[in-house]
DNA sequence: GTTCGACATGTCACACATGACAGGTAGGGT
DNA sequence: ACCCTACCTGTCATGTGTGACATGTCGAAC
């Protein structure tokens, strides 16, 4: 399973809670790689404890469990990584899905849905620009490196996007003008 | 439920099969937007008829159901699809994650990695460019026009991979310099 | 005439994810 | 003293997705 693996990713960077690692995933991590709630996170943390993947480091306040990978856990999550990607690949993207069935919409809200989604990327990028010209960032913990690579990603994501929507409402306009000058 | 509505969006393009649609998420659909196999595709269609969005327009040879969207079925992919994005978007791609998750390796492995993920990005923008270029294509069934959409969005999506792994090598070279340099 | 691959549909047990529910603590403001 | 927010962990019913299994047809090659 996948969440087993970023949760090891997570904790190879630094220990953390379950709590801490739950808000990881609310931000680029979740937005687009993978999802996972508390609910999900929680019992997983256990099996992993149980497998001796990783271990419960420190107990603080508020019952608070610290966990920390072991090497075990490390091995596990450098073979998964590096490991053939050939696996059963899971791709779920609802976002996509709505772009792929564009053309099951009639022109006008084909054009209504592909504006809205190049605005949509354009201000995504600009604020990811913004966040990560501030260069040095005021350290989203230690998992800083960490951040400026998934910036980085969701950056180009959003330009590739923008750019597609554009190319399709460029599509659109070729198509209606080819079709009125075969009205003729 | 997506899916629900992946099924809607190839019905309202043109009237398919179960088997058919199977495979319509073998290639770019279930490659960067929804995978489904068969075994979720036959009970769904099975409820979408008992709700009146599709209905069995032919049964051919080999017990071959061809199924068709209904007027309803129209209307709520398009509420669907032009309503708000801002529900419980799932995200699930394990490659994206793998590269999240590549900070989490020693310097060696990470270049490794970003190697494969520029080189096979770089491929998979060839191929499709070279798909592409075979313009009006030798028409994969009635979806010519959904296959271009999806295909000029995957050679988008592979591009900016391929820039990101680039950069991210880049990156990983300047530090290994800056490393060096602080070594005097 | 048989074998093989593509066509075509389906069930079922099991694993996994989500949302609702539940319970409790520490710190800061008023 | 009280309240509110953020912190922090957990369970459970319900819904969804997957892989293994099961079944049968049609056409083409051998």
């Amino acid at each position: 399973m996948s969440l087993t693996h970023a949760l090891l990713g997570l904790l190879a960077v630094a220990p953390a809670s379950g709590y801490e690692l739950t808000r990881e995933f609310e931000h680029e991590l979740g937005r687009y790689a993978w999802q996972a709630g508390h609910t999900s996170i929680y019992p997983e943390l256990g099996k992993l404890a149980g497998r001796g993947l990783v271990r419960v480091m420190h107990e603080g306040a508020r019952g608070a469990k610290t966990y920390d990978i072991t090497p075990q856990g490390r091995e596990e999550l450098r073979t998964w990584l590096l490991g053939p990607p050939g696996g059963g690949t899971t791709v779920r993207n609802e976002q996509v899905l709505r772009m792929f069935l564009i053309s099951a919409l009639e022109t006008d809200d084909q054009r209504r849905l592909l504006t809205r989604i190049a605005e949509n990327t354009a201000r995504a990028a600009a604020e990811l620009r913004e966040v990560l010209a501030a260069d040095a960032p005021p350290d989203r913990g230690a998992r800083a490196g960490f951040g400026r690579l998934a910036g980085e990603f969701g950056l180009r994501q959003n330009d590739a996007v923008h750019e597609w929507a554009t190319w399709a409402l460029d599509q659109l306009a070729v198509d209606a003008e080819q079709h009125s000058a075969a009205a003729y």
